[in-house]
DNA sequence: AATTCCATTGTATATTTATTCAAGCGCGGT
DNA sequence: ACCGCGCTTGAATAAATATACAATGGAATT
């Protein structure tokens, strides 16, 4: 295998040689980026950039690569350890009390807590609820009729009674 | 070619859908996202999605992809109508789903859709429809009564499916 | 020093994405 | 009607990216 350069923190080096080229230049291809680093006295495969990339955590958009951090797609940057919360847990943090109205739920909770909740619930995506529709401390659960809203509601309690 | 479903609508629609998926549920290749479509309905091929892809300006991040911006719905940048914009044009944009329940009509947008939505159809006053509410993503249209919901979902499904 | 372990890399290859080319279809003008 | 134009798509293929595997070398351990 080919090392002749430096000796010890040559990835790291390189590494950092990455994040200066792609703030500067808009890169469009790993093999692109070989060629800029090539130029720069770094020399290695595109296999490694693939591994680097992948570790530098970057995006690739229309315009070519970016870094997660600092420039665009804020969207899903930092969410990597949090899942949506579970139904359960916006129950068991928001949830007050559950009442039928013929094929409708009538969920009370916490203030501001309705639109977390209805979230939850339509990520559960039960085939009795056709849609949800979240106020600021009451959440509309329509049901298709009233037996399945009661179907529904007798969950909701169980769930919130745990 | 097989087209066999809608005429012209097909391909915003399926944008819409994708923009749904993507939001849902992490995607990482085109041909997964082939086949969650494929389970919906719609039947494309991976070059299809390719170009989807480029027209949405997705970024694709360590965690699969992601939308560029918040929630698009620039998709025609070059649009100047100053109309206020009709039923059929807010479906197209942020329609996802029809379910109806009882005297209820659910209908479920995308993310910021069910204001601008709803607002659309109570603009077009139909006589079956005593009201509206909506929420961030859900549009519940109250109907007189069971009959005339299920005409009013057909019309929206109509409108929706081209 | 010999041995083991682990991180790093290249080569070859598999997988994924973009593009080229040629249909198919609707629309508007002649 | 016919023709041409533009838009959308699929099939095939090119281009780009990720990975399996083996080799190397350095550090730690014995």
């Amino acid at each position: 295998m080919l090392c002749r350069k430096g000796k010890r923190t040559m990835k790291t080096q390189r590494l950092n040689v990455i994040r200066e080229v792609l703030t500067g230049t808009p890169v469009t291809s790993q093999d692109e980026l070989r060629r800029k680093l090539r130029r720069r006295g770094i020399h290695v495969t595109q296999a490694t950039l693939s591994r680097d990339m992948h570790e530098l955590q970057l995006f690739k958009g229309p315009h070519g690569y970016s870094l997660a951090n600092g420039n665009g797609t804020k969207t899903s940057a930092a969410e990597e350890d949090d899942q949506p919360p579970t139904l359960a847990e916006m129950l068991d943090s928001f949830g007050l009390r559950v009442k039928q109205a013929m094929n409708q739920v009538v969920l009370g909770t916490l203030k501001g807590g309705a639109q977390p909740v209805a979230a939850a619930l339509d990520r559960e995506d039960w085939p009795e609820v056709a849609g949800t529709i979240a106020g600021d401390d009451t959440v509309l659960v329509i049901c298709t009729d009233a037996r399945q809203a009661g179907e529904v509601a007798a969950r909701l309690r169980t769930i919130l009674q745990g």
